[in-house]
DNA sequence: TGTACATCAGTGAACGCGCGTTCACTGATGTAC
DNA sequence: TGTACATCAGTGAACGCGCGTTCACTGATGTAC
């Protein structure tokens, strides 16, 4: 039983805050996140996080790392469960990835946000991202040597097709685009229509 | 001659806060203007400004509102400098649009969060950012008549660009696109992609 | 043209708040002998 | 197994700051008669 009578230390200090950090962005937005709250909720000093944090922001980066890692499984594991074409992996990452902001909007605002003013700061969340990233290159590539896609640069059809999918999710969250919509079926006509273009056949 | 020693009268303060407040955006970012700051500039107290708004978030809601207006008459004036083609219209429309959010960073930034908690709140907000939209309607179904895009929902194809263009500026501001890259070329390649799909022809 | 008065735009002092962060500290832990 | 000691994780009081907003006010303006 690790429920005994609260220690002096606390064991994974470091794990905890980063958990319900995200729990805490998830549940109030990021501006109302503070330091001070988040210790309290773990039972622990307001100035503990400095033990494991330089300051808040290094928190924030971290949390927005772990973020890109959740991303990072969940576009994979998409990938995994589609047929082996590679146009259908496509759809399957972008879709993947649409849902992944609907289901974290804050997490996501804040992973999109921090690089911003940090992208030298934090290497580990700038790796992180670039992973993600990555995925989406050799996708493309791939499409490319196939065929399937058209050729030129890959890393100009890559921003293309991120501007998508993260367009769509940010007009989502910010609710530019309005609640009712079917979620899934806009993420899926999305990559379709960016894959397919807007011309009559 | 206005510059007349300073009166008890400012005589259009409202004016003078928008116009300050979007420069002062600008310069140093949203989460940095105060009304202290903005109220001093101008040369007034800092009370001065709850004459003309509710409170803070009102003014910004203004400020945002007055984006959305020059970013329509910019949009618009691009398609009158278009051919009478409506895809060539409609790839204009793009790049002014991106165009517009890269040269207004912060202020674009504004426009498009703000709208965000205050949907029902600033009516004359939402309405001059619906107007915008609009124009984007109009010149999908104008398309479509013309057998130059293909059938459907026009909704869900005004989404389908807003949402890449929205994205493509939203990932340049936060600084996700190297900024080395060629702005304008990028635009204009992401619209085109968007009608021509990523197919080989 | 002159006066009285309501209305409106601007003043300035002050409140109250919550925040990140610092500092000197103390209790627990691990390791060398 | 026992002891000494360095190291490390957590404490809690306090600092300092800037902010939005309130309040009772005052000076200017416009209008009715």
């Amino acid at each position: 039983m690790n429920k005994k009578r609260p220690q002096y230390h606390h064991g994974d200090l470091r794990a905890a805050l980063l958990k319900v950090a995200a729990k805490m962005i998830a549940e109030q937005g990021i501006e109302s996140l503070t330091l001070r709250a988040l210790s309290e909720r773990i039972g622990v000093s307001r100035t503990a996080p400095y033990r494991h944090f330089a300051d808040k922001s290094a928190l924030l980066a971290a949390v927005a790392e772990e973020g890109f890692n959740r991303l990072f499984k969940k576009i994979q594991t998409a990938m995994q469960q589609a047929e082996a074409d590679t146009i259908d992996q496509f759809q399957k990452m972008g879709v993947a990835y649409v849902q992944f902001a609907i289901d974290n909007p804050t997490h996501y605002r804040l992973m999109l946000t921090c690089e911003a003013d940090s992208h030298d700061i934090y290497q580990d969340l700038e790796k992180a991202g670039e992973k993600v990233f990555d995925l989406l290159m050799e996708t493309i590539k791939k499409g490319q040597t196939e065929k399937k896609f058209k050729p030129g640069d890959p890393l100009n059809l890559a921003y293309v097709v991120w501007a998508a999918v993260h367009g769509l999710a940010a007009l989502m969250i910010d609710a530019q685009i309005h609640h009712e919509v079917d979620i899934e079926g806009l993420a899926n006509f999305t990559t379709r229509t960016v894959v397919e273009g807007m011309l009559p056949r």
